[in-house]
DNA sequence: AGCACGCCGACT
DNA sequence: GTCGGCGTGCTC
């Protein structure tokens, strides 16, 4: 007997289902074919025996143990188990973040003739065009999703109807259903690499992807070249010249060895000495334990990580690096395979699901001893992980904003508990909650207040916005900003523009009669992409060409208002026109490698980088000696409790771009000079920022004062949004030492044609809250077609 | 999720 | 009458 779990995501069905195991062995993991309710289905083992079966039942069989590595290890199923429970989801949801879904097979439906085509009298509510089409052109059968997206077919009617017509001539007998399930066994598992060819290719990209691929000894996985910013075509023309040879090769003699640049060898500090010998004291204890490492831009600290998981991996444990997404760039990499070699595995973006896959199962074979990825890496099939890192913790993109909203750090938390390791928090602005927790001495706490170049903080300059208003500068540099850009200009040194925003402005306005175009689905201004001459949503991507004129009132008096990152790099151009300017942003870096592959050219040629929060994070070029924040107000007042650690995050970050070789310089351009978060930044003064804030909270009744959960109801409909939110606060304010807020409209009221609101919780029980939330309000909401629910815990 | 079931209004 | 729209309930 075993309880298996059907392998769909769904918010909506929870329920192990027991079957018959015959026979088989079988693990948490494995994966099984079943029937359910007479289908066949793909289902994961949930629990291997169980000794009394449900009352007043047959058990049906387990149909077959599909030859596939074990999707999830006991870990995995824990760390499941945990993460719906914390964040209220069902556990075939918080599977869906554990589990790779290119381990999963699926059942693939296909349709084939039975008969000789049938006379369209036989069915009168099917389109005889559409039997014509079957019957001629998928003569051969096919997958449901392949007769939709045929444009004849799409004519014969929308999804539903053709769904139901295919059904109709199944019941008729005139087409074959069959089920069949892709088997990835029956694949084998090859890797690309590329190699130095012989031919020789003019043109700049090709030239530089021959000297990325030179500059490997022996070849390299061409998903690094794709990481690297090299496109598909780039590297497709280069193979097709002879520039560069393509192999396929098996994993096994992937080579990994090629590093091309030794990282930069300092001695270390005796900030650094000192972190690794409380770190190293803790790893002897083998039970777990949490440090926060604080420690300012460029104390650092990823040698103080590198260093200790030496000294786990020589004691024969293991280790798992979690770093955000925006920061797993080529050098990220390379400096902790240069350390462990072959023994690391680095789970990036470029790599396809079977690389991701293929890296967990090596992760399983123990054959790695590091692994460094993004968020989803805390899950991964690693044996005896002694020490887990997390790099910026700090990091917003650690908490998954869709399905289950689960918190990195505290799943990483938690399997550090269960494994007895030690978790290391790494940031240089770090969330408040974990300050808090260490200054209480709740976990232990690291400081490098130095630099490791000894060289000091750059000395920052606020500037007044409403001051240069004043006298007469309307334009987006204050005067003081121009001259230091004039300097380094004159200097040759590089200058990083940091802009919240993306496009060319923030919105538009008629300076007549005030009317915003807005987006027609989502509450909120659409923004203005000049170059492109579109208005543009940010959050549903709705285009529309640039008006003229007002809708409202036909004047010919709308106007641009607020600033993005393309407005800026204009900007710049017309003060300095010989100034080489970058822009990146989300609208500049779309496609995998964009990223590396803007900081590389602003490393070789660039003299200014305007960018959003992407310039902030993963930038550690020694030539900047310029950095400066040209609008701090957005972002400042944003209708969030965290709005103020974040712009004292992105601040300082700003900031602590520049100098990193030689002295350095930095400004922020401010409207609200006095807001702590720009007056602590500018001061370098984190701890003094963090006290001041925990203060706010504290009186606030927000985290780490009190715990806090948002609980949404989505519906197209607002008025059963709005009633149902109403339902669900009234029931949640009888839960003790607690306090419950709203229905509000989100921040963003309507988005995708949806209306949104929510109501928060503070609460000193958060487990009073959850179960409050899992009784009474989640079975309400499974039944209710109408409403959605996103429940957000820990936001 | 995905699907059968069953109730109701609109057409051959 | 039957077809197809949509709400409801269930899956070992």
């Amino acid at each position: 007997m075993v309880d298996v779990l059907p392998a769909i995501r769904s918010s909506r069905f929870d329920l192990p289902l027991t079957y018959d195991a015959g026979d088989l062995e079988l693990s948490v993991g494995d994966v099984v074919r079943v029937t359910v309710r007479n289908r066949e289905a793909v289902a994961f083992v949930v629990s291997p025996v169980r000794d009394h079966p449900p009352a007043g039942r047959a058990l049906k069989p387990v149909l077959e143990r599909l030859g596939v590595a074990r999707a999830f290890d006991e870990t995995g199923l824990h760390l499941a188990h945990f993460v719906a429970d914390r964040y209220i989801c069902t556990l075939g949801d918080a599977l869906g973040a554990v589990v790779l879904s290119g381990a999963v097979p699926r059942i693939r439906e296909t349709f084939t003739l039975a008969n000789a085509r049938p006379e369209p009298e036989r069915y009168a509510s099917i389109p005889p065009r559409l039997i014509r089409l079957i019957w001629e052109d998928f003569s051969e059968g096919f997958e449901l999703e392949r007769l939709l997206r045929h444009p004849d077919a799409r004519r014969a009617g929308d999804r539903r109807a053709l769904l139901r017509y295919v059904q109709n001539l199944v019941r008729g007998g005139d087409l074959r259903r069959e089920r069949r399930l892709n088997d990835p066994r029956t694949r084998e598992y090859r890797i690309k690499t590329l190699e130095p060819g012989e031919a020789s290719m003019k043109g700049k990209k090709a030239a530089a992807l021959v000297a990325f691929v030179n500059a490997q000894s022996g070849g390299m996985p061409r998903a690094d070249a794709l990481l690297a910013g090299f496109s598909s075509a780039v590297i497709a023309r280069a193979v097709k010249a002879g520039a560069v040879r393509e192999r396929e090769i098996a994993p096994a003699v992937e080579a990994r060895a090629g590093v091309t640049r030794a990282p930069l060898t300092l001695p270390p500090t005796s900030e650094q000495e000192a972190a690794l010998q409380r770190i190293a004291a803790l790893l002897e204890a083998r039970r777990f334990d949490e440090l926060l490492l604080y420690g300012v831009t460029g104390s650092g600290k990823t040698y103080v990580y590198v260093e200790a998981i030496k000294r786990v991996v020589r004691d024969g444990g293991r280790a798992i690096v979690l770093v955000p997404e925006i920061s797993l760039t080529p050098q990220t990499a390379r400096r902790f395979e240069a350390a462990f070699g072959r023994r690391v595995a680095v789970l990036h973006s470029a790599l396809s699901e079977r690389e991701r896959f293929d890296a967990w199962q090596a992760c399983r074979r123990d054959e790695i001893d590091v692994l460094v990825g993004a968020r989803s890496a805390v899950f991964a099939p690693l044996h005896d992980v002694r020490l887990l890192v997390v790099d910026e913790s700090h990091e917003t993109s650690y908490k998954q904003d869709t399905g289950p909203r689960y918190h990195a750090v505290a799943v990483a938390r938690e399997r550090m508990r269960r494994e007895d390791g030690v978790l290391l928090l790494g940031s240089a602005t770090p969330s408040v909650e974990s300050y808090a927790a260490a200054r209480a001495g709740k976990i232990g706490l690291l400081e490098m207040h130095r630099r490791a170049t000894n060289l000091p903080m750059p000395a920052v300059r606020v500037v007044d916005l409403g001051e240069e208003f004043e006298s007469g500068n309307r334009r987006i540099f204050s005067s003081a900003l121009v001259q230091a850009l004039a300097d380094r200009q004159r200097r040759s040194e590089k200058s990083v523009l940091f802009v919240n925003r993306r496009g060319s402005a923030g919105f538009m306005l008629c300076r007549r009669c005030g009317k915003v175009p807005h987006c027609l689905r989502c509450s909120v201004s659409l923004s203005v992409h000049r170059s492109e001459g579109l208005l543009r949503c940010h959050y549903c991507d709705y285009q529309t060409p640039l008006p003229h004129l007002c809708q409202a009132c036909e004047s010919d008096s709308i106007r641009e208002f607020g600033i993005g990152t393309e407005a800026v790099a204009e900007e710049v151009v017309r003060l300095f026109p010989t100034a080489r300017v970058l822009r990146m942003d989300s609208d500049t870096t779309t496609r995998v490698g964009d990223h590396a592959r803007i900081l590389d050219a602003f490393e070789e040629r660039g003299d200014v980088l305007v960018g959003t929060q992407m310039v902030a994070k993963g930038l550690d070029y020694p030539t900047v000696t310029l950095a400066a924040v040209v609008a701090a107000d957005i972002g400042l007042h944003a209708p969030d409790f965290r709005a103020a650690e974040r712009s004292f995050g992105l601040i300082a970050q700003v900031c602590g771009r520049s100098g990193r070789a030689s002295p350095g310089e930095a400004f922020v351009q401010t409207y609200a000079p006095n807001e702590p978060a720009v007056v602590y930044a500018a001061a370098h003064d984190y701890p003094g920022f963090a006290l001041r804030e925990l203060q706010d909270r504290e009186a606030l009744g927000y985290p780490p004062a009190r715990r806090l959960v948002y609980l949404g109801v989505i519906s197209r409909n607002r008025d059963e949004a709005l009633a149902a939110a109403r339902r669900y606060a009234r029931m949640l304010e009888k839960v003790e030492r607690s306090e419950v807020l709203g229905p509000a409209p989100y921040p963003i009221a309507r988005l995708n044609g949806e209306w949104r609101f929510r109501i928060a919780v503070k609460t000193a029980k958060p487990a009073l809250v959850r179960a409050a939330i899992r009784k009474d309000v989640v079975p309400l909401a499974r039944a209710d077609r109408q409403t959605r629910l996103a429940i957000n815990v820990d936001p």
